[in-house]
DNA sequence: CGCTTTTGACCGGCGC
DNA sequence: GCGCCGGTCAAAAGCG
């Protein structure tokens, strides 16, 4: 399910020309985790992409904002992060591997969620792929964990300011990889 | 031949 | 104490 590089706009940062015309579309459409209960602020980026399809990921506004030294209960991997993205497709490349281990209906969404994990070894991150309860065009991807290795693809952003990856990421990174 | 995906079962936690 | 829900694992099948 990877995929192939032919076609790969993932690790292309979409420009805000890019996006469109974000008719229906709301930017301030934040999606709040539980999360948000317990200690940390889940940092939301809710992205709009008509029929992007591939990776409408960081092209709009990025709402992030995280506590360092938050701590979770069950989860140790310490971050999350999740996207409610508009796309037909749920696959979104964001340049690291993630093998599929389950897939399970939750009471609260008609629609499956899917549950990945990095296929990096020794890469604990997992990732959560649903569709919106209320608008099954949107995607709701929930990033845990931090990438203890580079991706496989590096990725340049342009002198783009804010990018949703590489921000969450480097933070990420900066504020708990000390582990390793 | 190796790897990834798929589906069901199992386990643990939480709430009532 | 029981039931419900979510999450993870494991075995098998399919595809490249």
């Amino acid at each position: 399910m990877d995929f192939p590089p032919p076609l790969n706009p993932n690790h292309i940062f979409i420009n805000s020309s890019f996006a469109p015309s974000s008719s229906e579309f709301e930017p301030s459409d934040y999606l709040l985790l539980d999360d948000a209960s317990d200690e940390a602020a889940a940092p939301v980026a809710v992205t709009g992409g008509s029929s992007i399809g591939a990776t409408p990921m960081m092209n709009t506004t990025t709402n992030m904002e995280c506590k360092d030294g938050a701590k979770r209960k069950k989860t140790d991997l310490g971050f999350r992060v999740a996207f409610k993205t508009k796309s037909d497709l749920e696959i979104m490349d964001d340049g690291f591997k993630w093998r599929k281990y389950g897939k399970k209906s939750v009471k609260n969404s008609p629609n499956p969620r899917n549950y990945y994990k990095c296929a990096s070894g020794g890469c604990n991150v997992k990732k959560r792929v649903e569709r919106d309860r209320e608008d099954s065009s949107y995607v709701i991807t929930t990033y845990e964990g931090v990438h203890n290795h580079e991706s496989p693809c590096v990725v340049y952003y342009d002198q783009v300011p804010l990018m949703v990856s590489s921000n969450a990421w480097t933070l990420q990174a900066s504020s708990q990889s000390s582990s390793s």
